[in-house]
DNA sequence: CAGTGAGCGAGCTTCCGCTTGACTT
């Protein structure tokens, strides 16, 4: 072996290893091989912040493998990413596997093309040393703020809690967006629109008044006056605007957009553009970048000249602005821009269109409008109150470009009226009013963050990577600081007037309101916690820290800072923070007295427990031990009542009498169950243990009864013998995950239309024979 | 399998950012 390169995705040394030659072999490292060992802190604070890496336990095969193919080759490259994480994976690469630095290359690419491949072995160079410092500042400080404030958390609110820098701001973000809800006060308004007509047409103008009432009285009032107005047309205006497609796809807009337009969650978009990549269909998906190669501009020139015709190409050279970007890969975009779409499983198909469509439109013109806005006034109010005058806009596509392809979608709940196409009116035309309506509508809060948008906020601010985006919100949902859930909307009683010949008539209709689809909410530990850390660790909190650590950051990787001098201005401050924290702080549980016990007497609190959230009915430091009970799902410290609360000490519960033996209700170790004879039978999903009644009961221990027998019945049947095959049975069984066979210690899984009774010792040594296949072909 | 929450004290939990493959009974 002549050559060895090092990448960082297998799909990526696949790719590259194709445009190399046979002198060179690819191989990957699959990510970082070394890190922080993961038991403990892992830095030696004492002696200037030493990391202790150690090899990953997954990645320990992989190394020596990597060790074999270095003693073999004459030339190492070490071509991992152009970014401070690729740089230190070269970095931990040359320690791990003791290659020479001076005879050790370092190329980078930030593209997957032949030139760009060959450009880059053309012009090695040496590990710079201060980017990788750079990242070993980065990893110190996550690693010191995460293992010294976690630990303080476990002692002052609830144990296996975790603190971050990239998590704690995300779960902020939240729990401040639904203070900001509770403190809304929604206000209705009167918002006023009319359909008028020109006199000799019968093109109607839906318009709106320039303004809203506060109340019904207003409105009213400003409908009584126009009852005897004419209506014409006072200004009319046509003007030219241009509409700018949206720049290629990174991570981050790729998962604003399947989310918008897919309804796809933040890790479905990563998991199936994971598939995307590995089929080489896309190009990498995880980048901050909206580059595109050369390669890819003449590809898309090139297309949309064939498919839409030369004056909807523009070739446009998209600069990144994105606070904190490496730039280390292009943007997200089909490796071959020819196929429109690709013949896949749905959601992969959906995915790959919208990469499609976005590169595509990114590359055409700009979409040419008119936009009309026509003011129509008031006779009798052009007085006493010049400023009030209806008014409709429209727009007319002139050139459509790039909305040939693709409109980028909003995240706005409330489009507003939308845009119709205007006829050109003189002005002073005399218009005839056909309907005119007040509506009472209500202003709206500001709007909970998705996962999406979240992740945009948190691009906005400079925090967390493209590889985390997805990991940080389902490492916050699993602390159980937020929830993601559907709430259905509160309706709302609405007033309307309208104005019939010549007289105001008031009806009242029900507002849907907007339902909460898919948001995220704040739990009582993530309101908790996340008041401890605004109490205790404000800077870390602060949106602006991880942007200031990034500075630091910069100036190492430029050499004009030394990590550890960098690392030791936080760390001092900070250390005697959490020892001060440590000692002094109370323990926080978020408790809230609810009220009195009328059966005892006794104070009753929601707070939180070592186990989640729960109620409690006398003092904690009194004579007697107080009693417990867990919260239900959906209830809340803040929301609960006294009454709610007492409810939950209903348990167990007495149900009745089925076979002439109690049937009791309780809640154990594993959830809600029933309880008869001795013999345990868990709730179904939707019973409610509070509620549930002995008809119901009896159901569920029928039902399990049933499931058994029907075991007990298949226990009979299997192991079920198929045959022999080279002297060995081959037997059927069912298991948790359905029909499988068993042969020589093996288990072989089957498909659900297969028949295990039925299977011929042919068949069945068929499908050994290809699974075995499969499973050493993926070793 | 079928609470827990007091107090004692053992041992456990935890970060962010690179990557993909697990593969059961």
């Amino acid at each position: 072996m002549k050559n060895l390169v090092i990448v960082e995705s297998p799909a990526k040394a696949k790719t590259i290893e194709k445009f190399l030659g046979k002198d060179y072999t690819v191989k990957s490292s699959y990510g970082h091989i070394r890190d922080l060992a993961k038991k403990e802190m892992s830095i030696d604070v004492e002696n200037h912040y030493e990391p202790q890496y150690q090899i990953s336990d997954d990645k320990r095969a992989l190394v020596s493998e990597l060790k074999k193919a270095v003693a073999s080759a004459e030339q190492v490259w070490l071509a991992s990413d152009e970014d401070r994480e690729g740089e230190a994976i070269a970095w931990h690469l040359q320690e791990t596997l003791k290659l020479d630095p001076a005879t050790t290359q370092r190329i980078v690419f930030n593209e997957i093309t032949k030139t760009a491949i060959l450009h880059a072995i053309e012009n090695p160079r040496q590990i710079d040393m201060n980017l990788v410092d750079a990242q070993q500042a980065r990893r110190v400080l996550d690693r010191l703020v995460g293992y010294e404030i976690s630990p303080i958390l476990w002692s002052k609110i609830k144990p296996a809690l975790s603190a971050g820098r990239v998590q704690s701001v995300a779960v902020r973000l939240i729990v401040e967006r639904e203070n900001e809800i509770k403190a809304f006060e929604s206000k209705p308004y009167f918002r006023v629109t009319a359909q008028f007509r020109p006199v000799d047409s019968n093109k109607v103008l839906n318009a709106t008044l320039n303004r809203h009432f506060d109340t019904e009285a207003e409105a009213e009032a400003f409908l009584q006056s126009i009852v005897d107005a004419s209506f014409k047309v006072s200004r009319i205006e046509t003007k030219p605007a241009r509409r700018t497609p949206a720049p290629p796809f990174t991570t981050s807009t790729l998962q604003q957009e399947a989310s918008r337009k897919l309804g796809f969650s933040v890790a479905r978009t990563m998991q199936v553009a994971q598939q995307l990549y590995e089929s080489g269909y896309i190009t990498y998906m995880r980048t901050d970048s909206v580059n595109l190669s050369e390669l890819a501009l003449s590809m898309a020139k090139k297309e949309i000249e064939s498919q839409y015709g030369a004056e909807y190409v523009k070739t446009r050279r998209y600069q990144t602005k994105t606070k904190g970007a490496q730039e280390a890969h292009e943007a997200i975009r089909p490796t071959d821009l020819t196929a429109q779409s690709i013949n896949t499983e749905s959601a992969q198909r959906r995915l790959y269109e919208l990469i499609w469509k976005r590169t595509v439109a990114s590359q055409m013109a700009d979409a040419e409008i008119e936009k009309t806005e026509i003011e129509i006034s008031i006779s009798n109010t052009a007085d006493s109150n010049p400023a009030l005058a209806f008014g409709c806009t429209g727009e007319q596509v002139k050139f459509d470009g790039f909305l040939k392809v693709y409109m980028e979608g909003t995240d706005d709940e409330d489009d507003g009226p939308t845009a119709d196409l205007l006829p050109r009116l003189p002005e002073g035309t005399r218009l005839s009013i056909e309907n005119c309506e007040a509506a009472q509508h209500y202003t709206q809060h500001p709007p909970r963050y998705t996962e999406a948008s979240l992740v945009k906020k948190l691009e906005d601010l400079g925090i967390g990577r493209p590889s985390t985006y997805a990991p940080t919100i389902s490492t916050i949902l699993k602390r159980e600081y937020i929830i993601k859930e559907d709430r259905e909307a509160e309706p709302r009683q609405c007033v309307v007037l309208s104005l019939k010949g010549g007289a105001v008539k008031r009806t009242e209709r029900t507002e849907k309101g907007f339902a909460e689809k898919g948001k995220l909410f704040p739990t009582d530990i993530g309101c908790v916690v996340n008041n401890f850390l605004m109490d205790h660790f404000n800077d870390i909190m602060d949106y602006n820290f991880t942007a200031t650590v990034e500075k630091d950051f910069d100036d190492i990787a430029a050499g004009k800072k030394d990590w550890r001098k960098v690392i030791d201005t936080f760390y001092i401050p900070f250390h005697k923070n959490i020892r001060q924290t440590q000692q002094t702080s109370q323990r926080t549980t978020g408790s809230r007295l609810l009220g009195v016990d009328p059966a005892s007497g006794k104070n009753v609190y929601a707070k939180i427990g070592r186990f989640g959230t729960l109620v409690q009915i006398g003092d904690t430091n009194s004579d007697e031990k107080p009693r417990f009970a867990s919260m239900k799902k959906g209830q809340s410290i803040e929301t609960i009542t006294l009454d709610e609360a007492l409810g939950l000490f209903n348990l167990p519960r007495t149900l009745g009498q089925y076979e002439d033996k109690e049937v009791m209700v309780s809640i154990g170790k594993f959830g809600p169950y029933v309880r008869h004879n001795n013999k345990f039978y868990s709730l179904g999903k939707n019973d409610d243990p509070y509620e549930v009644g002995l008809e119901r009961a009896i159901e569920i221990i029928n039902i399990k009864r049933a499931a058994e027998q029907q075991k007990e019945e298949l226990k009979k049947i299997y192991p079920h013998e198929i045959g022999t095959h080279d002297g060995d049975a081959i037997t059927a069984n069912i298991g948790r995950f359905g029909p499988y066979l068993t042969y020589r210690g093996d288990n072989f899984r089957l498909g659900k239309e297969v028949d295990p009774l039925k299977l011929s010792v042919d068949d069945a040594v068929q499908i050994i024979t290809n699974t075995s296949k499969k499973r050493s072909r993926r070793k």
